[in-house]
DNA sequence: CGTAGCGATGCATTTTTTGCATCAGTTCAA
DNA sequence: TTGAACTGATGCAAAAAATGCATCGCTACG
């Protein structure tokens, strides 16, 4: 798209923060860009960007510019992506934000089976903890949002909710592996893998310890919930993860049994996007097929 | 804007129907215009027009590109105007698609306040019926609406409603001018001057008069409510209008009587913008400055 | 069946953009 | 304190792109 060089070239001088170092990720003389960026300036009006000693800084005016051309930008592919739907041809680009325990099981699972209907759709997926999630939606880094316990909720627009329940997570071998059920309390007496505290379970876990009068003390505490499945796996003590990131019939060697929810009421997992948003053609038909995905996992 | 020049010469080739009529809006040749849009949809990816023997009609893919390039435009207003704003200067350009009875008395008054602030704001005002002034807000051309009765209300965003009851209409040397409530039966026995039925006003009285049992003759019917108030001044029978068209203190040789809400419940008068729109500063100022003044009258 | 209107295109000309070299200023470390 | 290493800005010539003109081929309409 010729005409709208110059918004790369200023989200690349923004990137950078010298018009000289821009110039090389351009294939321009820093000249040149130099030219165009004034040439810009003059015509939208007002500088946008502050000259510094060091280098180039966008102004306030630039602030609001910069998500002006990310906003068009992701119309634009839109557009794009929508023609290509009307002409018959599949393609386009989804990208999502999502909490680690989407990553084992249950991404890879619905974009194979999503590309296997439409080969030509590519994806980006970013894993995000709550906050960044939503900061990833509203710069435009991502179209879609899969979010365990979603932390402001202002400008992210739900498209499912899902309720879940916080599982422990343990050796098949462990004392308790065979129970349907567990209070909290039991899994007190035994040693903790708990993801770091930025992390929804987390929370939800602290919550439901200051109830009992309890504070937890993990012998682990980590921001990978592979580690503590795979510590759990050694029969290390119980570990903590919500039935979307587990699959009981791929680990056979461990037990999931669900925390009472007269304990830990458990949380939601969201799917959303950006408020007021129209989302590409590919993104909307995936989430589709991730909304009726979720709920015959609900109904199971 | 050089680098989105291009998007106004594809409006005005779609405006005009041919390259050729396009090129004199544009102050270019024919032989350039025609070349620019074909570079246009070599980069865009696909065709944009359908070449016709009588000219250009823009293809599907074409109107998804032109709702995209009026969106953008929209929206680089938007920046602008936060960018006058944040640099402390008032200025920018208000866009108002209104019923009739907002004319006489109370745009001009609102638009007159807001320009005694803010005397480098410019307006637009549009008189639309009710479909038209959704159409309006959904070409991106105008920024606000203010509609008695709005037909569809699907892309119209509510900022204010308020209640509107019917009033009649009539010269002070009237037999019910004095009333302080008047029955519809009463109004049946003069002459009626009613607006034409595409105006909320009519659609009320005609399902009010079914109820009775009657059907309305008027004598006059008109698609001027400024026509209504005047033959109803001159003494010729009863006209309708919602107090928002009318002002006593204006017209001390007429009479404004309330129809009772027993027969013509009234209706809503709305302030709205396209749905999921960010308005420009201007325009959201103008509009809190309506709501408030829109309350106050309520209160009166 | 001819005329009028349409978009497309080759070619010379004009306009715009670019690259190079250099200037003027600031920062930072020797 | 001085000089090296940055920064953005700018004059000027060369390269690239856009434009205007003339003309082609086509279709609809009278």
């Amino acid at each position: 798209m010729r005409h709208l060089l110059i918004y790369d070239m200023i989200e690349a001088v923004h990137r950078s923060g010298s018009i000289r170092k821009a110039a090389e990720d351009t294939n321009i003389t820093a000249s040149a860009l130099n030219r165009r960026i004034q040439a810009f300036e003059e015509e939208f009006g007002s500088e946008i960007f502050e000259r510094l000693p060091r280098g180039m800084r966008l102004n306030p005016a630039g602030e609001l510019l910069l998500h002006h051309i990310r906003l068009q930008r992701q119309d634009m592919a839109r557009v794009h992506s929508q023609v290509a739907d009307l002409s018959g041809v599949r393609r386009g680009h989804v990208k999502i934000a999502c909490s680690q325990a989407l990553l084992p099981y249950f991404l890879p699972r619905e974009i194979s089976k999503y590309r296997s209907e439409f080969p030509d759709v590519t994806f980006t997926v970013n894993v995000r903890d709550r906050i960044q999630a939503e900061r990833d939606l509203v710069n435009f880094e991502s179209d879609l949002a899969l979010v365990f316990e979603p932390a402001h909720m202002v400008d992210f627009e739900v498209l499912h909710a899902m309720h879940q329940p916080v599982m422990a997570v343990m050796s098949a071998a462990h004392p308790l592996a065979d129970r349907t059920n567990l209070r909290l309390r039991e899994c007190l007496d035994y040693n903790l893998i708990l993801p770091a505290s930025q992390f929804g379970v987390r929370v939800l876990l602290d919550q439901a310890a200051a109830r009992l009068g309890r504070k937890l003390e993990p012998v682990l505490e980590t921001d990978s919930f592979d580690m503590v499945r795979h510590f759990a796996a050694y029969g290390q003590g119980i570990g903590f993860q919500i039935p979307v990131g587990l699959n009981a019939l791929a680990r056979p060697d461990m037990a999931f049994v669900p925390i009472s929810e007269r304990d830990v009421s458990g949380g939601e997992l969201f799917l959303g996007h950006l408020r007021g948003r129209t989302l590409p053609v590919a993104a909307l038909k995936f989430a589709t097929q991730i909304v009726t995905s979720l709920a015959q996992k609900g109904r199971t």
